[in-house]
DNA sequence: AGGCGGTACTG
DNA sequence: CAGTAC
DNA sequence: GCCT
């Protein structure tokens, strides 16, 4: 409560202890003549501590004292609190001065990022409860995500908005995306709700106050001591490491209320979501509850993703329990993704998401430890992030030049860790080297690839992807009108964003034949000769190979000047939607999990269906094919699995 | 100690 | 077959 | 990396 009072009292204190915040170069200054006015308005907090030094660093000037005539320019505004929090602690009647800008925390490390004073009115800077928040368009457009500081110097490339396209994506998430499939049962402005900042009004005030202390004296962070300030610089670098990448935190906190097992006496059992913590096991009631499938997760309303390269997938939530152990872990994951280790890689995956349904801080090993798929030495891992806010382990490969130009080569299509290796040894340390070095031989789709790098690694706006849909929708129909498209993938997620773009097309009562040859030999010449399809990446191109084929991967663009996207047609026979639907909708780890459950159920699950008495050999090897069970219902699968419905927006693990 | 999804396409 | 992608 |  007055607790409050102490950033007011504390600024004499605190005053000298500025000192020097030796700056940047005067070139990169780019905050100078910016005063910003930070809320709460102290150090206290190691994020924020960090934070304020670093927009000094780049020429802000922090002002302690909130005055009219102080020249602020910018509010930076805590992630926990709310626009209306603002004038109740300063006893502002009138509101907020409208010259002076409020943006959430991530807008000054954005800003060093791209070198240049972003536009503050961009919907991810926002704070919670501004006011006619024109929550316009997310303004997602061509932004193509440099994942990596390091230049990716692709030759010709005359996009016009260079600048922009260079800049990183936002981290923060977004709420706009309404009506999509919002199969959930969610009061539309509940978006913001459960982030858990009420979104507004009457609690504002005391909101603010409280958390204000809570902001101080009980975060889980950092140990009382600081971290010495190589710490502060590790801790600002990851976040924009993190933000770089695109965090895989989908939905965050899992409300406490709408656990899963209704049939569960209140009395005993759970300590606070679903995990009984019975005896040391970890199991819960059936011996396949450790399939993630098996879990609802609470439903993202909306996500963005970025299932994309690494194992991420998605936003960063506003504020998450857990936030920094999963930043750090998840930053460890895609390290292990690209530098060898999918084994690693997945298990890393597996106790993320168990994190991220994790609604309370972990601080202790032994708390860990109790989790799903958190063992051991994950556990000792999450105990060193929630007690020192760094990760050892991790600092090391952050800095790893090898590595950094192995996820720049691991980007271009038809690139994998083979290929990017040999390019590293050769010596190649942009992709300009590699299109010159002579012992390098690439391929079609790998020149597509570095042709095309920023157009493949950018999202994919939501509107985007359904108006690409849309003309092959209509291209398909004009030839046989009974075709019918389905966009899968992300989009089927309801994600605000996708990587690509996959479509599965079928026709009631066809032969997979008919649908072949209609696709190849007249769809994809006739969109080809429109210019839509820019390349053929795989599919249908191997004559040989052509008379079986079910996919196709090409790029396609949806005006001649636009960014060149992927797509994936996936040709699939009526009998087969269902399993096709699966398939193709994912995610990634969903799908493992159903075919891993499947398999241990003595059947077979692919993306032609589920079959039964698939004789298997030593270990799991198939031996038989057995017979179909089901393949044209995605609900008639998870029937015959054992396996509780789960929408397409709720298969995010 | 052995598994970790299961398949399609390309060179 | 290895490599890549989904 | 974790699980069986």
């Amino acid at each position: 409560m007055a607790s409050k009072g102490t950033c007011a009292k504390t600024k004499a204190s605190k005053r000298r202890r500025s000192s020097l915040p030796n700056l940047v170069p005067d070139a990169q200054r780019i905050f100078a003549n910016l005063n910003f006015y930070f809320f709460p308005n102290n150090d206290i907090h190691a994020g924020r501590k960090a934070r304020i030094r670093v927009s000094e660093r780049y020429g802000a000037t922090w002002v302690r004292d909130w005055d009219a005539t102080a020249g602020i320019t910018h509010i930076i505004v805590d992630h926990r609190l709310t626009y209306q929090d603002i004038p109740v602690y300063l006893k502002l009647p009138e509101g907020i001065p409208p010259e002076v800008i409020v943006v959430n925390e991530e807008y000054p490390s954005d800003c060093i990022r791209s070198q240049m004073i972003l536009d503050a009115a961009q919907s991810h800077y926002q704070v919670p409860g501004t006011p006619n928040a024109a929550k316009a368009t997310s303004n997602t457009g061509p932004v193509a995500s440099t994942r990596i500081p390091s230049q990716v110097d692709v030759e010709p490339k005359t996009k016009q908005n260079n600048q922009v396209a260079r800049r990183s994506r936002s981290p923060l998430p977004e709420h706009d995306l309404k009506g999509s499939t919002a199969t959930h049962g969610d009061p539309s402005e509940s978006d913001r709700v459960e982030y858990g900042k009420s979104s507004s009004h009457d609690t504002g005030c005391e909101t603010g106050q409280a958390d204000g202390e809570t902001d101080e004296t009980k975060l889980p962070q950092t140990a009382p001591a600081a971290p010495d300030k190589y710490g502060y610089e590790l801790i600002e670098a990851i976040q924009e490491v993190a933000a770089l990448r695109d965090i895989p935190l989908e939905l965050d906190d899992v409300e406490e209320s709408d656990s899963p097992p209704q049939d569960e006496p209140p009395s005993d059992s759970d300590s606070e979501d679903h995990r009984p913590a019975h005896k040391k096991s970890k199991s819960n009631h059936s011996k396949f509850s450790n399939f993630q499938c098996m879990h609802s997760h609470p439903a993202p309303a909306n996500y963005s993703t970025a299932t994309a390269t690494p194992s991420s997938s998605t936003i960063i939530p506003p504020s998450h329990p857990n936030a920094q152990i999963i930043t750090l872990l998840s930053l460890q994951c895609d390290y292990y993704t690209r530098i060898q280790d999918p084994w690693r890689s997945l298990a890393y995956r597996k106790a993320l998401t168990t994190l991220k349904n994790q609604p309370h801080p972990i601080t202790t090993a032994a708390q860990a430890r109790q989790l799903r798929h958190i063992g051991d030495r994950l556990a000792r891992k999450i105990e060193e992030i929630a007690t020192t806010s760094r990760l050892c382990r991790f600092e090391s490969t952050l800095t790893d030049p090898r590595d950094r130009l192995l996820q720049l080569f691991l980007g271009v299509y038809d690139v994998g860790l083979a290929q990017a290796s040999k390019w590293v040894d050769f010596g190649c340390r942009s992709l300009a080297d590699v299109q010159t070095c002579p012992q390098i031989a690439l391929t079609d789709n790998q020149r597509v690839g570095i042709a095309h790098y920023d157009d493949f690694q950018a999202r994919i706006p939501r509107d985007e992807v359904r108006q690409l849909g849309a003309i092959v929708t209509n291209a398909l129909r004009a030839i046989d009108p009974a075709f019918e498209v389905t966009i899968g993938g992300s989009y089927r997620r309801g994600a605000r964003d996708s990587g690509d773009v996959d479509l599965l097309i079928t026709k009631p009562g066809a032969s997979t034949r008919y649908i072949r040859s209609t696709v190849l030999e007249q769809l994809v010449p006739e969109l080809t000769a429109r210019a839509f399809l820019r390349a053929r990446l795989a599919g249908g191109k191997d004559s040989v190979h052509a008379v079986e084929t079910t996919k196709c991967h090409g790029a396609c663009s949806l005006t001649p000047t636009a960014p060149w996207r992927r797509i994936d047609l996936l040709l699939v026979p009526e009998e087969e939607m269902g399993a096709a639907l699966i398939y193709f909708t994912g995610n990634d780890i969903f799908n493992r999990s159903l075919r891993l459950l499947a398999s241990r159920k003595g059947m077979r699950l692919n993306q032609r269906g589920l079959f039964e008495d698939a004789m298997r050999g030593r270990g799991r090897m198939k031996v038989t094919e057995g017979r179909l069970v089901e393949g044209g219902s995605e609900r008639g699968i998870f029937e015959r699995l054992g396996v509780p419905w789960r929408e397409p927006t709720e298969r995010v693990c």
